[in-house]
RNA sequence: GGAGAGGUGGCAGAGUGGUCGAAUGCACCACUUUCGAAAAGUGGCAAGGGCGUAAGCUCUUCGGGAGUUCGAAUCUCCCCCUCUCCGCCA
């Protein structure tokens, strides 16, 4: 959500900006609704303002016959008032539904472009493995190595199921206690939160009203959040914060549900894409400031990288075109990492800022320096998602007999140098 | 699942039809006092919107919505949320 008087004062920004992220939205047709708004609420207000000076005549009239005077005057008065009641409140739903879709504005770096495949590449860290034997899939490694059991997953749970097991279990473990550490030595705090959460938390995010589709949702009409940046942002809803306590970095651990309705014929085989992973993510709410902001950016986005650098895993990072931005973000870098099997990158992590568009929605404000109530900024990053990060970890470093090697920081967290040996 | 209680400002907590945006306390801010602090005293202190260069004027908001009324924090109905007890389950 933006600010009204903002979008009237920038209305060819939003235009640009909805044209820069493909999204079909009118901005004029938000600014003549707001006009209609805010004539009709000067016509409501200055009959209530009527009203409300009658209130005071009426309690003290003098005489009965005075009070019963004023009173017949204030029923013409609550007519009129019924009826321009009426149009503003349909315009206020018109108004409402329109504001929830404008887009948030992306910054001047962010490239044009049509899909993913626009991403621009600002880095690239690591060789790309080279083998010198015909290196296998994830499926192929893990499936021999007990690690991972597609055919049961499918069998109990359907299409995208996975029995994860063995060492698979024992490496994620691993991933996690080791990612706690690291993370943890960066000033997060450490989160387990509800997954299973209210709608507005999810309105707050900006994943609804446009989302509905990819997300599974309970008997009580409750939803399984796709991330833990939705109970995480939805933590600090409707409060006030003191300066002081900013920033405030959480690193979410949670399961993760995505129905990929989208998706259809999208990454069928294995890992990359599945119903349910776990994944530990940053969030950091800091000072309405876009230097700060910019700032924690490129250090969750660091923080992520130096994560992978330290596994030793081939990566790039991309900046998102506007097309592959969402409603809220006004920017968004990607980590992929080498998958050698199918030679390219694949997506691991994603950093985004958002200026105030969540906190705006979501009600989270500090009270600055100065005692000015002011919206936080809020921005967040991928940590590690498990079991995708296998993948890349699993086929980078196998062996020509079929095991794998463990990276040197996971082996006091795992406990052995190769898995299948 | 059954029964009950309740949702008021940053927090706690009064208020049951009119002068209530709302007592009081805490917190916070300014000043006085002090070498400084604490304590004490005095004063200030809700948010959001509209009009206005400004001073200011004005509207909305006591969980949300609908209703009764000239007038609702206060009465009625529906919904949401929280808590307590019992039951059930882990």
């Amino acid at each position: 959500m933006l600010d009204i008087k903002f979008i009237r004062e920038n209305r060819e920004l939003i235009a640009a900006a909805a044209k820069k992220k493909h999204i079909d939205f009118d901005v004029e047709r938000l600014i003549t609704t707001d006009d209609k708004r805010r004539t009709m609420m000067t016509g409501t207000e200055k009959l209530r303002a009527e009203q409300n000076a009658a209130n005071n005549s009426i309690a003290s009239a003098r005489s009965p016959e005075d009070r019963a005077k004023l009173i017949a005057d204030m029923k013409v008065v609550k007519a009129a008032l019924e009826k321009e009641d009426e149009g503003l409140k349909a315009t206020m739903k018109d108004w409402q539904n329109l504001m929830l879709q404008v887009p948030n504005i992306p910054d001047m770096s962010v490239p044009d472009g049509d899909s993913d495949a626009d991403n621009k590449e600002v880095k690239a860290w690591g060789e790309k493995t080279a083998f010198a034997f015909e290196p296998k899939d994830h499926i192929e490694i893990m499936t021999k190595l007990g690690m991972l059991d597609l055919e049961r997953g499918q069998k109990v749970h359907g299409f995208r199921g996975y029995f994860l097991m063995g060492d698979g279990v024992r490496l994620c473990f691993a991933i996690w206690n080791y990612a706690m550490k690291f993370f943890g030595a960066k000033n997060f705090v450490p989160v387990i939160p509800p997954i299973i959460v209210r709608k507005i938390n999810l309105f707050g995010t900006g994943y609804l009203p446009q989302g509905e589709e990819d997300m599974f949702k309970t008997q009580d009409n409750d939803y399984l959040a796709g991330t833990a940046e939705v109970p995480l942002m939805g933590m600090h809803a409707d409060e006030t914060l003191s300066v002081a306590e900013l920033p405030k970095r959480y690193l979410g651990f949670s399961p993760c549900y995505r129905r990929e309705a989208g998706a259809h014929g999208k990454d069928v085989r294995g890992l990359i894409r599945v119903n349910e992973f776990y994944k530990l993510e940053q969030v950091v709410l800091c000072e309405a400031n876009h230097e700060m902001t910019i700032k924690y950016h490129e250090e969750v986005n660091r923080n992520t990288e130096e994560f992978i650098e330290s596994l030793g895993i081939p990566y790039r990072t991309v900046i998102n075109c506007g097309a592959d931005l969402g409603l809220g973000q006004v920017k968004k870098y990607d980590i992929e990492l080498w998958v050698p099997k199918e030679s390219k990158y694949r997506e691991i992590s994603s950093a985004s800022y958002f200026h105030d568009f969540q906190t705006r929605r979501l009600n989270i404000r500090y009270r600055d320096a100065d005692g000015a109530l002011r919206y936080a900024h809020s921005l967040n990053s991928t940590a590690i998602p498990t079991p995708r990060i296998l993948v890349s970890l699993v086929e980078n470093f196998q062996q020509p007999d079929g095991t794998i090697k463990v990276p040197p920081v996971l082996v006091p967290y795992f406990g052995k140098e190769v898995i299948g040996s």
